[in-house]
DNA sequence: GCCGTTTTCGGCCCGACTGTTTTCAGTCG
């Protein structure tokens, strides 16, 4: 988490850079050494401490001095300089589409406002169009902005993003002349959060795919509309864009829209050392300009020398290397997943009865469901007391014997971990259950040591199998918790506990980085989708590809083991 | 500010679209 906070203050110092006008190769450079620490699976003060900074792609000398005072001192001088030269207030007008850091600093210095509401103000009153460079257009286009940006506060969630852009692509494909329409971008990519919609079609004629795309139903304006480019703002503020391109070229475009930005540059990268020019048009060689078309993507990698590389790991966070070096992992599938350890009836705040919820597994063709009701101490989800479990069994041995012997049903529990650590269930029963999962649901905002202790309590609790969303965030307002990670995960790899990748679109939880740093430190993992409903079992591709995202292989997945597997592990692990 | 199988200095990916402009700057991805 300090990783992050760390990335924060790099990420600010590259915004009030760009405003004041800095070269742009300085700003990009902190946005990288950003971008590099967020990602980075070990916490930098570890590297720190070892005098290894200089070792982590993006910093060198100036960053790593950087670093190292804000880890002394808890300050930066050179930041609170720039802040007293630029108000950093600025850095939300970045957010406004339309609005960059050059003309936010010409209203600055020109008009002297420094917030949003001055700036929403002076838009109105028409303030904004005589400055140098801009128009009545260019003022129009800010207030539209400053609209958008309140109806929809920065990025929305995959699990609204995916199902939308799957209805626009039914649309598209209907138009004569689309011979492929495909999502790209962060969507393809399977972010867990989306800023706008990156769509693509080969066809062609470009023309009637626009007209169809920009009359799309709750289109509510039209931002640009060209020959191979459109973009569209819902009601709802929800932004999408659509290339055209012809098929025989839909390679290179689908790999360049697919993105992300790093990913493209490192391939570009590549292919200048070969002597080629990579754009989302073609492949074309400097020596003589001849263009190599690329109707597939697979050939535009195989111009360079790798093999395709699945969109979820085209983040340049090693993908190209391992490519390079024949070792991308075979990602898991959703196909592989078998069991669903993470569900709710209504015993606690599920809709469905015991045997409602293994009737809808049994039909997703799942070969084990766990029932987890939550335990009495979570108060707003009527949880179970410990003496009712006996009653649950006996429910859920009747709903084996109605199900058959293709689906095979554990008597679990989601068993809260109290504020003091310790857990809502005496060790007997815990002895008793085929699966314990402990949670935090309350408390997550003690501090750091305090809430890392609960955690590592109930992971050293001999009876637990599994934690269930690590960290306790939830989309988009819950930061969850301020977690020690790195002690998390090396608990979890000593007592030989599962964390959870919770498939629940407003959790993922663990997140990407998460999950492969604790993959790589020989942690389980269990991807589930903690139903409450019939629907929920649908969010099992959400977590998927939190795990795909994760470079995580169907072994290191405890719900691809086939049963019998699993309930080895679940007796065996507990006293390895 | 970072970085190095043609570099310790001179690069740093490339293009579409819009709007304010008379040839280009700003924004976006």
């Amino acid at each position: 988490m300090e990783n992050r906070q760390l990335a924060a203050i790099f990420r600010r110092i590259a915004d009030l850079l760009e405003i004041q006008g800095e070269v742009i190769y300085k700003v990009l450079a902190y946005r990288k050494a950003a971008d590099s620490l967020e990602t980075l699976p070990v916490e930098a003060r570890r590297y720190w401490q070892e005098g290894r900074l200089r070792e982590i792609p993006g910093i060198g000398q100036a960053i790593e001095e950087k670093i190292d005072e804000i880890l002394r001192t808890g300050r930066l001088g050179f930041l609170e300089r720039l802040e007293s030269e630029v108000p950093p207030t600025l850095i939300e007008w970045l957010r406004v589409p339309g609005l960059g850091p050059k003309r936010a600093g010409t209203i600055w210095r020109n008009l002297g406002i420094t917030t949003l509401e001055e700036l929403e103000k002076a838009a109105r009153e028409g303030r904004l169009r005589n400055l140098p460079g801009f128009g009545e257009k260019t003022e129009a286009n800010i207030l539209a902005g400053l609209e958008a940006l309140q109806r929809n506060r920065g990025r929305i969630p995959l699990g609204q993003a995916l199902p939308l852009a799957e209805r626009i692509l039914q649309v598209l494909r209907a138009v004569p002349g689309v011979e492929r329409a495909e999502m790209a971008g962060s969507l393809r990519r399977m972010r867990s959060t989306i800023g706008d919609l990156d769509l693509l079609v080969a066809s062609r004629q470009p023309q009637p795919v626009m007209e169809a795309f920009v009359r799309l139903e709750g289109v509510q304006r039209v931002l640009a509309q060209g020959e191979t480019k459109s973009s569209v703002e819902f009601f709802d503020g929800v932004r999408a864009q659509l290339w055209v391109h012809p098929r025989e070229r839909f390679g290179t475009a689908w790999q360049y829209a697919t993105g992300s930005k790093d990913h493209n540059v490192r391939l570009r990268e590549r292919a200048l050392a070969r002597g080629l020019s990579l754009s989302e048009h073609a492949l074309t060689r400097l020596e003589d300009g001849q263009e190599i078309l690329c109707a597939e993507e697979e050939e535009v990698y195989a111009a360079l020398g790798l093999p395709w590389i699945p969109p979820e790991l085209r983040e340049d966070r090693g993908e190209i290397e391992a490519a390079a070096s024949g070792r991308l992992p075979k990602l898991i599938e959703i196909a592989e997943i078998q069991a669903n350890l993470h569900a709710h009836t209504t015993w606690s705040d599920g809709r469905l009865s015991v045997l409602e919820l293994a009737r809808a597994a049994q039909r997703r063709g799942l070969k084990v469901l766990a029932i987890t009701d939550h335990s009495a101490g979570l108060g707003v989800a009527g949880g179970l007391r410990p003496e009712q479990h006996q009653e649950l069994r006996r429910e859920i041995e009747a709903a084996q014997r109605a199900v058959g012997d293709s689906l095979l049903l554990l008597h679990g529990a989601e068993v809260e971990i109290r504020a003091d650590g310790t857990l809502d269930y005496p060790d007997e029963l815990l002895a008793e259950l085929d699966v314990v999962i402990a949670s935090l649901h309350s408390g997550l905002n003690q501090p750091r040591e305090r809430v890392t202790e609960r955690l590592l309590m109930a992971i050293r609790n001999p009876h637990v199998d599994m934690i269930a969303h690590p960290t306790g965030r939830l989309f988009p307002d819950r930061p969850g918790a301020d977690l020690d990670m790195e002690a998390v995960l090396q608990a979890a790899a000593e007592h030989h506990v599962a964390l959870e990748i919770n498939a629940h679109p407003s959790r993922l939880d663990l997140d990407d980085v998460y999950a492969r740093a604790a993959a790589e430190r020989g942690v389980l993992l269990s991807i589930n989708t903690d139903a409450h409903r019939e629907e929920d079992f649908d969010t099992l591709r959400y977590g998927v590809a939190v795990a795909r995202r994760a470079w995580l292989t169907a072994s290191q997945v405890i719900n691809t083991w086939p049963p019998q597997r699993l309930l080895a592990w679940l007796k065996e692990h507990r006293h390895p």
